[in-house]
DNA sequence: GCGTCGCATAGAAGATTGTCAATATGTATT
DNA sequence: AATACATATTGACAATCTTCTATGCGACGC
């Protein structure tokens, strides 16, 4: 996975109300006035913030008629996971490169 | 854990380059001058982003003489994946809570 | 069709972040 | 102590991000 995507990813993270939103979203699917009557933003600000959660696949938006429900995306999470052990593992493999003689 | 400590944490894999750095660490503890080598940043950037990683604990840094060695810390790297996956496990328990009728 | 409701988009302001050049700090080496 | 070297810090600027107001758009009820 190129850096650009890894970044998108765990930019999900990165905002102190993005973190509200996803706690807020563990207890099940929220619509997004339901979200807004518990994060202190403007609806506009909130849109935008799922926007960058969506585009993470961190989290799904489901359409019913005027409403988005919006939940946590278990196949979005797992990639996030999965990205974060594949970027955190250290490779046993090959030599040990000295790094600045002593 | 609260948000803001949590932002700080994911900071460490929003950008570009920082990513490009924990890539470089897999293999291994480098020294500050041969990552200058391999990412495309001055030394005091390169500073900068190494400051960011160390201060969400996912790199540790150890002084010997002039040289700084970098390396990803396991300790770090463990609490960033709890803090994921605390994050983002659904709660089970409680009521199912109908959000906008129908 | 007309108004209302829920949400998205556009555009702008302010804050934060990434980057660099210049400089400072600390550690050998001579 | 004087110099050279590795890294950190400072200050400035540009890019990006968060937030807002204003507006648009689709869905529903009348």
């Amino acid at each position: 996975m190129d850096e650009r995507r890894v970044a998108a990813i765990f930019k999900a993270f990165c905002d102190e109300n993005r973190i509200r939103i996803i706690k807020l979203l563990r207890s099940g699917e929220k619509c997004a006035c339901k979200l807004l009557e518990e994060i202190n933003v403007t609806q506009p600000t909130l849109s935008h913030h799922m926007k960058i959660l969506c585009d993470a696949e961190i989290v799904v938006g489901r359409k019913e008629g005027k409403w988005t429900h919006y939940s946590i995306s278990e196949k979005g999470v797992k990639q996030a996971k999965e990205c974060l052990e594949q970027l955190t593992t250290l490779q046993v493999e090959h030599k040990i490169e000295s790094c600045c003689e002593k």
